[in-house]
DNA sequence: CGTTAACTTGACCAGTGTCAAGGAACGTGG
DNA sequence: CCACGTTCCTTGACACTGGTCAAGTTAACG
């Protein structure tokens, strides 16, 4: 179940920017790709934090479990979004692959250095840090005090405004990603959105369960119950 | 209820290690105190993020509510915390004092301004932030999977080690602010509470019910079933 | 096309929430 | 220092949301 990186990943000269790090001195710093299939184990918790990574194509699942098996999902990383981007020396969640995927990786090394000289990517890492931060903080309320309903309907707004906002999304992960994710069960999941599709707020396309048209975001909102 | 800072806090020229920094360029800069009442608000939610603040003494709540009342406190900040800093420029929670506190601020101008130069004080804000957000992604964990009676363990174990890990507690939020904070009812609290006191893993000093001594923080920790 | 994994749905159950009552601690003013 | 009112806390009875277990269906994949 394991795939550890086995070449050092260390090709093809590119830049920070590719990152989404904007830089005065902007210099060139070795960048790599790397695939996994899905299901796969990109870090585990607790492993030493030797790369930052960025989706290239694909989903990945940031997750915690407790000595029972209990999995709490933190986070959903898409297409462009950069993850396992420590200040301490080792992972706080394991990342696997959802579906096949590929990532460009940059040493944490390299970025760290660099932020020490150049304090526009110290204050992006900042940034990016309190994005995470901020996503944690309502990930919170939504765990602590919102009903199954509300959290299944904040999650198909929050994975429409991350995959274009076009009111059509084509999911990764499966009914037990979003249930963990959610603080939730699988089957509570899958009521929820029997019960969305009943009101006639959400629709799934085709034959699929995984593509969902929200029919009805003004509703969609409402019962997120938002702030 | 609402308490604002009609005098500018601006007197008493000190140090940014004061508030926890350390500089080689080491900077004086203005920090001032204020005090709030038991119950006040320090700041809301959404409001301008004009200045950054370290508990002196007493307690806060910071929290996030719903539209019909239902309310998540995502931290408690004790003596010696720092609390409401922000990277954007508005507030992400709403700060109320627990009990009658006492708090140094600083100007959030100041530090920025700072930070810009000195990359020590730039990595001790990142720090600071990653500390935060740590502690969120655990509270993920606890809000997302753990039973009541594993929630109340858990925080009767962070309080300890907060409050000197001394094994005697006295704490200085109510029931119902515990409850807020791990996702239960101020009734789930006390039950939870009783039994662990049933179980003779805690005990209650003197007449009061807020002063806890851990009697087996052993159990305690199987209890929390952590990792 | 067959096998397997994923999803839905139903019946039942358990853990927490709700509502209510009573008691203990605390603050206030006499 | 005491009496009173208020707030906080505990405990019980009951309700209900969401979890568990199980069966059947649908979709995915070799």
């Amino acid at each position: 179940m394991f795939v550890r990186i086995t070449t050092d990943p260390t090709r093809r000269p590119n830049s920070l920017r590719d990152l989404g790090m904007t830089s005065c001195s902007n210099p060139t710093v070795s960048l790599s790709e790397f695939s996994y299939k899905k299901g796969t184990e990109i870090y585990g918790e607790k492993e030493a934090a030797e790369y930052v990574y960025q989706v290239k194509t694909g989903a990945v699942r940031s997750y915690k479990l407790l000595s029972d098996g209990r999995r709490q999902i933190g986070a959903f990383h898409l297409a462009g979004d950069i993850f396992g981007l420590e200040n301490g020396d080792s992972h706080r969640f394991t990342a696997e692959a959802i579906v096949d995927t590929t990532v460009r990786l940059i040493r944490r090394q390299t970025l760290e250095l660099v932020a020490d000289i150049d304090p526009v990517v110290a204050n992006n890492l900042l940034n990016m840090t309190t994005n995470n931060l901020q996503h944690a903080e309502d990930h919170m309320l939504l765990l602590g005090r919102k009903t199954s309903l509300e959290r299944v309907a904040a999650f198909v707004l929050e994975m429409d405004q991350r995959l274009t906002g076009a009111g059509v999304i084509a999911l990764p992960m499966s009914r037990r990603d979003i249930a963990d994710y959610l603080g939730l069960t699988l089957e509570t999941v899958s009521r929820a959105l029997s019960r969305l599709h009943e009101l006639g707020i959400i629709a799934f396309l085709g034959t699929t369960q995984r593509q969902i048209v929200l029919s009805d975001r003004q509703k969609l909102a409402i019962i997120d119950l938002q702030g």
